[in-house]
DNA sequence: TGCGCCGATGTGGTCAGACCACACTAGATT
DNA sequence: AATCTAGTGTGGTCTGACCACATCGGCGCA
């Protein structure tokens, strides 16, 4: 079935993948060492690593010693999230659709990491921490936002749903050059900062208490809020954003 | 920042499709062409194609006349499918995550989707037909998981979420291995198949009659149960399984 | 003895040019 | 008029070469 010599590579390395034969954090043959394996060419090999590359599962680098070569890593948001990306500068997935999306996945991480703290204290320190970090008075805005992403992402994390963590980081991903440029347009950023920090201290706390309904609220509230007040999401808009 | 090749390639045929330079449907120009027209080889090309191929966007073939060529096309979820299945069998998604992430995505359409059918209503013919299709009592275990994969696909897509549909589909698509493998160990499929059928039916009425809470009610069961029979998310397992 | 330089080595990244299989097109042939 | 056939342009593949880079090891100098 797979016809082009580039899924041939694919598959065998699918299938080395799955028994074990290659592990996250281990390396790939040399290039030409595949083409020879497999009896393809080396522009076979590499058509087939771009593909492992955008499905983030190895990152190359050139050169010798520990982190050249292509390394085996574990991303499943990157592929996600460049995949949103590339639909939504296509114009066919609505960006109020992603952010409707992540009210559906934070509420309900948020629901069950609060539950899950009523049955074991989870660790909250690097979500403080984050929480601490946006305080500092003279973040720009799109330090502030890296901040608030990881605070998200790492509040997503507590829900402990690998799959449900990777889709939020990605949908946030995709979704960041327009919310950079619309926080670019807002008259009162301060202001917004202010509203922020304290919404996210209150999902904390929230969390922290395993007051689930009220977490779950908290964040959906939120969201709508900041996409409300920024105007990402609103109606059908063709703006269209930078790539990382 | 895009320092390789292919990367100048894509970065410039991003730029296009937000311009509106390229439409779906449209074919992107020859690999020899675009190889000029950006001053790189035609391998790098080929690898920024391989790329734009594995996230849902191109769909290639050779030859001459309408079909052949790099053709635009709009799958997000394909990319999303295939990094699942990807990190599944690096063993970086457990497949219960997955079945998790199901229930809740999946809910949520169910409910949205009878909400809306009390305001305005929706037009179930598609869902209706595939739930007839399935009472055919001559289908493969695998023919039937296909036209079920189909209806559920087809209830989630009345609550007109673009993203939820695709990661909804994708995550189908990325556990299918794992439930055709399961299915086939089962001891009494029939009697599976007629428990489908009947809770199938129930979800399809609840929508129709705008019983969100129902909707939703049921569609977590019948997932939680369907997988907790065959035993797929259950724990940490090491199945692997074949591509598309 | 110790330090620093520098080439050897092997990695991914890139290029050029060639040929193949395929599918359609248009003209030549019957 | 119907059929065959050569032509054309597409993606798919291969070969072989060179580049940039990072490391490592040995040589030469202090």
């Amino acid at each position: 079935m797979a016809t082009r010599s580039y899924q041939i590579v694919l598959s065998r390395i699918e299938a080395d993948l799955a028994a074990g034969r290659l592990e996250i954090g281990g390396r790939l043959p040399g290039e030409r060492v595949l083409a020879q394996r497999y009896q393809v060419s080396r522009q076979s090999v590499r058509e087939a690593i771009r593909v492992l590359e955008a499905m983030g599962l190895i990152r190359t680098a050139a050169g010798s010693g520990p982190e050249a070569g292509a390394i085996l890593i574990a991303d499943p948001a990157a592929p996600i999230g460049a995949a949103l990306r590339w639909h939504l500068t296509s114009r066919h997935l609505p960006v109020a659709d992603i952010v409707r999306t992540r009210m559906l996945i934070e509420s309900w991480a948020l629901r069950e990491a609060a539950g899950r703290q009523r049955t074991g204290p989870l660790d909250l320190t690097a979500s403080r921490a984050l929480l601490g970090a946006m305080d500092a008075p003279s973040l720009s805005p799109s330090e502030f936002l890296a901040l608030d992403t990881r605070f998200h992402v790492a509040l997503v994390a507590l829900a402990g749903n690998a799959v449900v963590s990777a889709i939020m980081s990605a949908m946030r991903a995709g979704i960041e050059g327009y919310v950079v440029a619309a926080v670019a347009g807002l008259t009162d950023w301060p202001g917004m900062v202010t509203l922020l920090r304290s919404e996210h201290a209150g999902m904390l706390e929230a969390v922290g208490d395993g007051r689930a309904d009220r977490a779950a609220a908290l964040v959906a509230a939120h969201i709508d809020r900041f996409y409300r007040a920024t105007g990402v999401g609103q109606m059908d808009q063709q703006d269209h954003h930078e790539r990382g």
